[in-house]
DNA sequence: GCTGCCGGTTGATCTGGATCAAATATAAGT
DNA sequence: ACTTATATTTGATCCAGATCAACCGGCAGC
């Protein structure tokens, strides 16, 4: 018992109470009771490499994911061969709630880098959030926030140009970073440029350009996957754009 | 008494039980007692007429909608004044479940047409769903499936091309009418062109041609809002496209 | 019926970003 | 260090679809 604990990496057991993430995660507004009726489903495995799946299209659905640290990214196949990036995934996001209405898994989840992730088996979760209305509620909010960012995607995708794609990317990624106690300012990034160019439904020439252009304004210093932001400010107006967006007809219907 | 009845349309008064929508609906699987005890917390209001809303971005979030006759559109407001489409809503669907994450709306939606709306207050479903676990899982369920319908539209904004968009738009609106027990293949649309467009990605005026070109070729037949799909298999392998999509790198990551 | 307006269609032109092409930089082996 | 595979950058060109412009048809109001 004593050897299991000195095998296993002290980022990986930490339960849930003590987990930095709680406040970003499922536990998020639980009374201590409550998190430790949920730490008893969570599986807690040894971390991935990069490369790994921890799921694939397909695939049955059982359990949701946590990312506890490293980084995640999902994609979709789309019917001719090619994939679309749906999403980057940080310490304390959730994974695999899309799979719940078909029980199964219609994207795939990779890990970007060595990632220790949690497991929660969703039969199991479905179960506990019947007896905890506010873990309950927890999910709902957790479902509903997701949908709330796929539309915020939509918007990007559909309205937005290649600028302000890019830096409507930079910025999430720094916020999110940020509430995790990170620089906002200076991160690495875990994907490639071609990742990033399939995730804002732009070629990787158009990605790389836009670094070197961003870089050359005085916006971020960019030196392989390092990253440094110089000012967040300008690029926050550019994601608003100079009020023309992809100059598309701005129609009140 | 008898009096309410003969000024309320039949179609608004009718229990979920009796509603040929809820194998769609909320009520999908529930046992005949659950659906009467739903039943008692849904409020039927009166019908809506073309333009009014039945909430606005910024709304304090309260209840879900589902439309029972008509159509909706849901949009938000880009930051530069236009807004973007987000989705058409028909007989069955529910609105609003994005909004539970921030406790107010983040989209407006608007009637389409003469539509007749049930209206349920979340905090009471909410009740519910903790003593009817198969209620719970149906609410899963929908969340879920929104964020998989989402994720299909970024994969139609990401990767495919103005044809395979509009292609792809009618398929949708074609299966979505089937299911209600309509015609899949002649039917007419409560949306504008330019609100197809905006929704697409696309200007109305690419929007407009390819209709004139779907027509050309013989896939449909348009006149005005009325629309008649004569080939749906030609009209599905646009979809899947040519095996070019946007006609960007095929890349696997 | 007339008029004005709005939604839709059609044609001509323009352009952002994709595609093509090639050089260079990194990483991974061997 | 040397070869090979992969990722990134940079330059040149191309094109799908946006934008601009003009016109048309249906319908609401008078």
């Amino acid at each position: 018992m004593n050897q299991r604990k000195v095998i296993s990496l002290e980022t990986i057991r930490v339960a849930c109470k003590n987990c930095t993430l709680s406040s970003l995660c499922l536990p998020m507004g639980l009374v201590p009771e409550d998190v430790e009726r949920l730490d008893d489903i969570v599986k807690r495995a040894r971390p991935l490499h990069r490369g790994d799946f921890l799921f694939r299209e397909g695939d049955r659905f059982r359990s949701l994911y946590v990312v506890k640290t490293g980084s995640v990214k999902t994609f979709a196949p789309s019917p001719e061969g090619g994939e679309q990036v749906l999403g980057f995934h940080l310490p304390g996001e959730i994974i695999g709630m899309d799979a719940i209405d078909k029980d199964a898994h219609a994207c795939s989840a990779k890990v970007l880098e060595t990632s220790a992730i949690c497991e929660i088996p969703f039969s199991r979760l479905e179960e506990l959030t019947c007896t905890i209305p506010s873990l309950q509620h927890q999910m709902y909010r957790l479902l509903s926030k997701e949908i709330g960012q796929d539309t915020d995607m939509l918007l990007l995708l559909g309205k937005k140009n290649a600028e302000e794609r890019l830096a409507a990317f930079l910025l999430s990624l720094s916020q999110r970073l940020h509430k995790r106690g990170l620089s906002p300012s200076d991160f690495y990034l875990s994907m490639s440029r071609h990742e990033i160019g399939n995730y804002l439904g732009l070629a990787v020439e158009t990605v790389s350009r836009l670094f070197t252009r961003f870089q050359e304004d005085g916006l971020m210093r960019v030196d392989r996957k390092h990253i440094q932001l110089l000012d967040l400010s300008a690029l926050e107006a550019l994601v608003v754009g100079s009020g023309q967006g992809r100059r598309q007809q701005q129609q009140q219907t």
